[in-house]
DNA sequence: GATTACGATGCAATATTATTGCACAAGCCC
DNA sequence: GGGCTTGTGCAATAATATTGCATCGTAATC
């Protein structure tokens, strides 16, 4: 993991559908000696996967929201049990145990409200163990990268 | 956008590496006109880009967390200029701002606690306009895309 | 109901790109 | 220095993406 691998790295994390020759040429390696390092990389697992993102509003998720959720009992069982739930939703981009005020923080990509009235429904209004929910619509997303700057 | 669109559309979400021929056959189709389909979904903005994703653990970013803060002034002004400085840290990976309780939800991915700590010097007590800020340790990461399922 | 226009499809040819074998050079340990 | 490991570039090869073209199905128009 030298100065060339970080490299290789956060230019992967922005575009991962460049053509290897590109770049080994921005790297300033020959397109072989470039494969073999992303190789060693993908292989390491240090990347986990490429992915394609989309463009939420294009596939009519329009709305983002963060909910933080206090349940009633904290035991491993009961907050497993949660979890399960909370994945299984499709809205549910992403789902996190945490420590601090609340238990945890869902990130909910949405069409509308009245799927968001749905979902609540059927992960905090009927399951007994929540006791409180705190939901931040998002207004304006300043930086939203999945990447880790190298 | 028909079935074999929201089809190609997940699988790519899960995996853009795959072969073009791959995936044409998942979805049964011929490569090329499963190649035009792409394309299109590309060219469209439906596919919004490609990208890598990094082991956070394996390049040493261990912890995870998310703080909510609150401004004091909360003119546009204002909250854009917390923006733009929370934005332009590297552990800084999603920065929001919120309707709620809170003005702006961050998320994080730190190497330490010392990192943690200095980010706060630089982007909390410094900042005046910071009135509070609560931080949520990620514990468990039970769901993490940034997928949408179509 | 026939006809036209349009878009999507599969096949086959072609162009691009990834991948591998190999020889060489740099760093390191003994 | 000698042997070992690791990374490198070049050139050949394999794999894959891309394009042109003929065809098919569908829906709109007359």
């Amino acid at each position: 993991m030298d100065r060339i691998d970080h490299k290789l790295l956060n230019l992967l994390q922005r575009d991962a559908a460049r053509t290897n020759a590109d770049l080994a040429a921005e790297v300033g390696l020959s397109p072989s000696s470039c494969l073999r390092r992303i190789r060693r990389l993908r292989e390491g697992g240090i990347i986990d996967r490429i992915v394609a993102i989309l463009n939420p509003a294009k596939v009519g998720r329009v709305l983002k929201a963060w909910v933080t959720v206090e349940l009633k009992l904290h035991g491993d069982q009961h907050m497993r049990r949660f979890l399960t739930l909370a994945t299984a939703e499709p809205a549910v981009a992403t789902a996190h145990a945490v420590t601090g005020s609340v238990d945890v923080v869902l990130m909910l990509h949405l069409r509308d409200m009245e799927e968001f009235d749905a979902l609540c429904e059927r992960l905090f209004r009927d399951n007994t163990n929540v006791a409180r929910f705190y939901t931040m619509t998002v207004i304006r997303t300043a930086k939203e990268d999945m990447t880790i700057q190298l």
